[in-house]
DNA sequence: TAGTGGTCTAGACCACAAT
DNA sequence: TTGTGGTCTAGACCACTAC
């Protein structure tokens, strides 16, 4: 039956936003169990082709643009913003941010990550970013204040320089490196919402860490989709 | 019930190797019906705490050594063979590998990524890594042979030089750069046996390909469990 | 052959959404 | 209030494993 219906919602015969009918509907077309009829729809929501709404029914999800399967590509070294390779264009996005500053006081994992003392003052951003409305990446990003404190790029979306590496130049703090450590993982609900992935996707959470002289002066945390995104690096060497 | 369990696996008190209560015992021990046990163990299979053996019982999954979790990392320009942060040591592994090297022709995928014809002839070699004897990483690396055919470093695990740079480097091919492409999906049921990974654990790919002006020389996908490893990518600026 | 997990049917009650 | 999905009980048959 799941395959069934699978072909039916790929093949466009269900557009999206279509409701099913209802578990007990398809209890008598396809003469199964209530129980195994939930499962079937279960294996469908979990391959990100329908939603199960409790109380109202179950639709087929917009199929996403997988025209171009993964030409969004993040660059590492470009930021908390997303970067599109050079193709860019072709894919037609428009993107677009919500940020949120604050002052806060140092988690004691993001410290030793910063390597100053858990509850130091640091500048705490939050992100969500979008391209034609649909959310494709967040970021939470953190920088001592013992740096920036003061000075005219402590917030980083006031003022007219953008950019980590920017800002910090202004200030004389020469951005020589930036670790990324990539690691996969289920999401958090707020993440699954915010980011409105599907059941069952995993996504990639990225621990970006910009340096000057082995001194860590910003860190960020990015959750990135894990379906319909690639991470890209190139290294040169010598 | 899943929550007692998991607790009484995790302090130890099931050792690893140890065989569950049958389901039916089990639902005789919490008053709980049959198709619930079965849901509730396979939750536990999910987080890779047990296996299920059909006609021999649930099992505790041999606990792997989380004592320094994603101290393995694999950092982006070391060639196929895992390599791991400089605390390797305390970590305290021993590192080995099986290969297979075959002439073979370039499948499409792989052709357009080297830049040469579907069918070329390439060197296709397979790998498995492993420390301490356990699995950690599965490789497929492709070299074109109009650039190693015929000369002493045509088959990469033979001869004396080792590593992709070093043996292209011996014949004038000087590799400037690497890149590396990072995607999140279900383990095929191959990689699944061969990393002996948990149901419901997802894998890296990781596409990497080395490259000579602007031409590529060799390029291999790279399967990392998504689970107890993490990707660590350090660039330098300017 | 006996024991085990895989998976179905059938029925029930509950929580939530739309009206 | 009604219809929907969430999730349980109870029972059954099958396939596989170990002996």
């Amino acid at each position: 039956m799941a395959d069934e219906l699978r072909s039916l919602i790929v093949k466009g015969d269900l557009p999206a936003g279509a409701k099913l009918p209802s578990e007990w509907e398809l209890t008598r077309q396809y003469d199964i169990s209530r129980p195994t009829v939930s499962r079937a729809l279960a294996v469908l929501q979990a391959e990100g082709l329908i939603d199960k709404h409790q109380g109202a029914g179950s639709f087929v999800r917009p199929q996403r643009p997988l025209r171009h399967p993964k030409t969004f590509r993040y660059e590492g070294t470009s930021g908390t913003r997303p970067m599109f390779s050079t193709d860019a264009a072709a894919v037609g996005g428009e993107p677009s941010w919500e940020y949120h500053s604050t002052h806060a006081k140092a988690p004691a994992a993001i410290a030793a990550r910063l390597g100053i003392a858990s509850g130091d003052p640091v500048m705490l951003t939050t992100y969500r970013y979008l391209v034609d409305g649909e959310p494709v990446q967040l970021a939470t990003a953190y920088e001592p204040l013992a740096i920036t404190g003061g000075t005219p790029v402590e917030w980083p979306e006031e003022g007219d320089i953008r950019g980590v590496r920017a800002r910090m130049e202004s200030i004389g703090v020469m951005v020589d490196s930036v670790t990324e450590e990539v690691t996969c993982r289920q999401p958090h609900q707020f993440e699954t919402e915010r980011l409105d992935i599907a059941a069952g996707v995993q996504v990639f959470q990225v621990e970006r860490t910009y340096w000057y002289n082995e001194r860590a002066v910003e860190t960020a945390d990015i959750v990135i989709p894990g379906d319909r995104y690639a991470l890209r690096y190139r290294i040169w060497l010598r």
